[in-house]
DNA sequence: CAATTGACCTTTTTT
DNA sequence: AGGTCAATTG
């Protein structure tokens, strides 16, 4: 039971304010640290608890899926009996929408790579050239329109090249919906449409929701504004958290000016500052502070704190970039040996993945158990991007971009020359790639035998998926397919070793899948897909798993870290240079402005120590790059700053040879690279697959195969050699 | 005609 | 440095 009395144990005066203002709208203006998660989470526990909704009545919205599950196990332990589980993404809360509305075929989400080899394709069949409209650009051109609600008869066509884009963009609409696919950005304008289309069902769920929170508002983009005032419509109990000042998705269409708009919106509205922050010490908070007044575009506020001054922040420069991240690894260690931390209380940030290789290689040479966030992630790994396009193609045969990707996946002799049959033969009778694979006659005999083999995948598979539950369906897939026999060669040997970590990360997708039916109601493989695509790789981040954190900036929103690890803070990085050099000179001052935000959430992170680093030059795309600090070090006043220069070189012994061991045996994105087994050689004649050893001439490799007291090892740099056991010796 | 190798080109952040 | 695409090989 909870009454007011702990809630103002709990809570200050501002935060308890607006956890009790339950009626009408309110802005809550929160700085970075100032418990904002805490105010939410209250504020639905007291609406629970006094009775003022159901727990199926209020809707949370929260930016991530991690965000979400936090918010749902928190509550759950103050309010053990309630069974509170409706806090969504907003595009997690539109798919739920969309499954309940539409009585169609389900759905299958596309993710940003899917997207661009569409819109490449639609290039191609225009005969455009797709350098001048170059895939990727296009694609976001289109996000942002669709961001803002606006269909191709937005675009202005009053050149040849608004013109085509134009029509890429109403064929790409046109193949979106032959597949029966939604992007991202549709998630939410179906969304919104389902609302608008469907008056009863609207009403149900407008009547349903009588409380409605928004989390991180300063992200919020027109389409998702506008699906908000829908639901809202008749409700204006809406509480929406934000800080202008952690505005960082603006390349995703996120608009802060609607945040600013909300008194505008509701006139009626109450604002509360929160402003004391529970997070940093001083002299971090000083800093943070200071950088923001160079930002015009922003309301005026100054975080406070009544923990003393604490640490003042340690700048560090260093001769290059393996250098700087040497000497971070070893400042972790060091810190390590002196007790106060432990490995999960570090994180190392940095404004571009690429940034993320150095960290990694740095943490496995010195034996840190490290974790990387983000980019290349599980999802991403091609293996797993081959079996989701198979069961895309499962649930919809008429998905050609799924079709392309898998039809030689494994090699099935089906060359450029045999697609471009198919796709000939598939354009000429208006049919889809697999009908036209079905119906096509004239392949070599191996082609003809490999096809059919193919076409009865697909087929069995979705016959098995529309009477079995998802982790069924891909089981029978990932065996039927072959898929992990084409990571061997003849012998029965592993083809080198990264196609351990393929297998691995195979396995994987199929436990995931045996999670997925045992957690989720709806067991069905289009369930599966839809969910994993809405995954991140945030998601599946737990703080205290104990190893050290490494990501990128932006992934960092809503967390902290007791140490923080600023790396790479030169110019051209952070500010970024892409963000620079905009059109006009008012864009270019408004990407400065979010660089600067960006670089102000990094700072805001850290609870108790903070440190930047920089290079005076990196290695950029296999060139060497000169720098120059970041203008932001420059704005942060110099007493809040301890300026430490590192010239030293890493021992020679450490580099070399290991970055490139540690590339190939690097496990993607979620898997914990940490093996205490250290460098003691052990007495061991026989190896396993998968076993580092080293050999005196022939240096680092990896077993792919064992038997007979020899091995075949796949040597850095010198390929494969089968060696004798006793002149091997493991790492 | 499929598979393999070498030349070329890239510039960020992600639900 | 790493991925993509055209020329080259088997």
């Amino acid at each position: 039971m909870l009454s007011e009395l702990d809630f103002k144990n709990e809570l200050n005066d501002r935060q308890l304010e607006a956890v009790l203002t339950t009626d009408g709208p309110l802005l809550i203006l929160a700085g970075a640290g100032s418990g904002k998660t805490r105010v939410l989470m209250y504020k639905i526990a007291w609406l629970i608890e006094k009775g003022l909704a159901r727990p199926n009545e209020i809707l949370a919205v929260t930016f991530t899926n991690k965000a979400a599950d936090e918010m749902k196990t928190r509550i759950a332990k103050m309010l053990p009996e309630c069974n509170f589980h409706y806090v969504n993404t907003f595009h997690s809360f539109c798919v739920k929408v969309l499954s309940a509305s539409t009585k169609e075929n389900p759905f299958i989400i596309y993710d940003d790579s899917d997207k661009k080899s569409l819109i490449k394709d639609i290039i191609k069949q225009m005969n455009l050239d797709d350098n001048e409209y170059a895939p990727a650009k296009i694609s976001s051109i289109i996000s942002n329109y669709k961001n803002r609600m606006q269909g191709p008869e937005y675009i202005e066509q009053t050149t040849v090249e608004s013109i085509n884009l134009a029509n890429i963009y109403k064929t790409y609409l046109d193949k979106m919906a032959i597949n029966n696919a939604f992007d991202f950005d549709d998630l939410i304008i179906n969304g919104y449409k389902a609302f608008k289309n469907d008056e009863p069902f609207a009403d149900q769920l407008r009547n349903r929701f009588k409380y409605v929170l928004i989390d991180e508002y300063q992200d919020i983009n027109t389409a998702q504004y506008m699906l908000v005032k829908e639901i809202c419509r008749n409700n204006k109990n809406i509480t929406v958290v934000g800080d202008d000042d952690q505005s960082i998705y603006k390349f995703r269409g996120a608009d802060m000016s609607i945040m600013l708009r909300f008194e505008k919106d509701y006139p009626e509205a109450k604002v509360v500052r929160l402003e004391q922050n529970y997070r940093s010490t001083g002299k971090i908070l000083e800093a943070a502070n200071a950088l923001m007044t160079n930002n015009k575009m922003r309301k005026k506020k100054t975080l406070w704190t009544d923990k003393g001054d604490g640490e003042k922040i340690n700048l560090m420069i260093y001769p290059d970039g393996k250098s700087e991240a040497h000497s971070v690894v070893m400042k972790i260690k060091e810190l390590i040996k002196k007790g106060d931390f432990k490995y999960g209380d570090f994180a190392v940030l940095y404004r571009t993945n690429s940034q993320s290789r150095l960290f990694e290689e740095a943490c496995r040479q010195e034996g840190i158990p490290y974790k990387i966030i983000g980019a290349n992630s599980f999802y991403n790994a091609k293996e797993i991007k081959d079996i989701t396009a198979y069961l895309h193609l499962v649930m919809n045969k008429k998905d050609n971009i799924a079709f392309k990707r898998i039809i030689n996946v494994p090699k099935r002799g089906l060359g450029d020359s045999a697609i471009k049959r198919i796709e000939e033969f598939a354009e000429s009778s208006e049919i889809s790639l697999f009908e036209a694979l079905e119906e096509m006659i004239g392949f070599t005999t191996k082609q003809t035998e490999e096809i059919n083999k193919f076409i009865k995948l697909i087929n069995d598979t979705t016959e098995i998926a529309e009477i079995a539950d998802a982790y069924t369906a891909v089981k029978y897939l990932i065996e039927s397919s072959k898929i992990k026999d084409s990571f061997y060669n003849e012998e029965g040997e592993l083809i080198s070793a990264e196609y351990l970590n393929r297998e691995a990360n195979v396995d994987e997708f199929m436990n995931s899948a045996q999670d997925y039916v045992t957690t989720y109601e709806d067991k069905s493989l289009a369930g599966f897909l839809a969910n994993i695509s809405l995954q991140s790789d945030l998601d599946h981040y737990n703080e205290n798993e104990g190893t050290v954190s490494l990501m990128t900036f932006h992934l960092t929103k809503g967390l902290e870290f007791p140490v923080v690890f600023l790396t790479g803070i030169e110019e051209n990085i952070i500010p970024h240079f892409m963000s620079t050099k905009a059109k006009t000179q008012s864009l270019s001052l408004a990407g400065i402005e979010e660089e600067r935000r960006l670089f102000y959430v990094g700072i805001t992170r850290a609870e108790k120590l903070l440190f930047m680093t920089y290079a005076l030059k990196r290695m950029n795309r296999g060139l060497m790059d000169y720098s120059t600090p970041s203008r932001f070090l420059s704005e942060i006043p110099d007493d809040c700053i301890k300026k430490i220069e590192d010239r030293k070189i890493p021992p020679r012994s450490l580099v070399g040879t290991y970055n490139k061991i540690s590339r190939m045996t690097s496990l993607k994105g979620q898997k914990n690279m940490f093996d205490n087994s250290g460098m003691a050689i052990s007495e061991e004649t026989s190896f396993e697959v998968g076993d580092k050893v080293t050999h005196n001439i022939f240096g680092k490799g990896i077993v792919i195969s064992s038997k007979n007291g020899t091995s075949k090892v796949d040597f850095i740099g010198k390929g494969t050699k089968t060696i004798v056991n006793s002149f091997l010796s493991k790492i």
